[in-house]
DNA sequence: TCTGAAATCGTAATCAC
DNA sequence: GTGATTACGATTTCAGA
């Protein structure tokens, strides 16, 4: 089960969603809470699971990693075996920061970053059309990102609004 | 331009990709170099950049959010206005929490995030379909993620392995 | 369960070398 | 880059609301 979050907890969890680094004090003073309760109720939600970890997001542009993309893979043949194997191998691969296995037309969608469009040819030649049983590759290059920080929106708002 | 990082900042940057909190001093003995030049070397980092910020992942299953997917949606009209005033639109629903302008099939592709099926189906209908000059909407609904923590990985590693 | 204060601890920042 | 010192913020504890 999911655990009950309180209107508190979800702002504790925009703020360190957002940094963090935040100092309990500067969160104090935003939520209207004494540093002690938003302590304890940190450590709370680290401990109950609800938060995974914590880590530095890098910007891909200044480590060379320009283009990105989203690689759909659909399979020739879809034994258990076949699935488990082949998203393996893929997770492995350097340029692969992110490999889902979904539904519809594709079997597995990665999310891809490179330097640059030769970088991911040579991916492309080299690493996927080697994995075995691939039917067809469809890259979707990211033009641009309005929204791309991963953050979990946790505040109540009704879907009726829109 | 982007920076030129030597094995050690890799290495730095590999273990703050995968816990913002290491210790310095644990730092200090996995890549055998002291305390200080670790210091100022991440600092360093910092200050060109490189690293965007330190956030907290949630665990989605313990926030209520077991239910993800990609979605990709196409526009009717292609013109730079309607392109902008969707993805502003689409980038403020809460569900969604990446946005992304891509080529090929899709004009926009979202990563979205709800509690189960019926969320999504409200997702669906109240809001992605209420956006001016769809024209189609495909969802790959996620199965399973083998690989799903946005890491990029610095070594450099050859494409020759493969 | 919260507040506010006080003490302790560990880490990060700074310094001289 | 190293190693020692200083300063800061996080963490723990507690009495009390």
């Amino acid at each position: 089960m999911y655990l009950n979050l309180d209107a508190i907890d979800a702002k504790i969890l925009f703020y360190l969603q957002k940094n963090a680094k935040m100092p309990i004090k500067e969160m104090s003073e935003y939520i209207h809470l004494s540093e002690s309760a938003i302590h304890a109720r940190i450590r709370n939600l680290e401990e109950r699971g609800c938060i995974k970890n914590y880590v530095a997001v890098l910007n891909k542009s200044m480590v060379n990693k320009k283009l990105t993309s989203f690689t759909g893979l659909q399979l020739r043949t879809h034994t258990q075996y076949n699935l488990i194997t082949s998203m393996e191998l893929i997770s492995k691969f350097p340029e692969v920061i992110n490999c889902y296995m979904v539904n519809g037309d594709f079997d597995f969608l990665l999310h891809v970053a490179v330097a640059d469009m030769q970088e991911y040819h040579s991916f492309f030649s080299n690493a996927l059309l080697k994995v075995k049983n691939i039917e067809t590759v469809k890259t979707f290059f990211v033009l641009d990102e309005s929204k791309a920080d991963n953050r979990i929106d946790l505040s109540r708002r009704s879907r009726m609004r829109h």
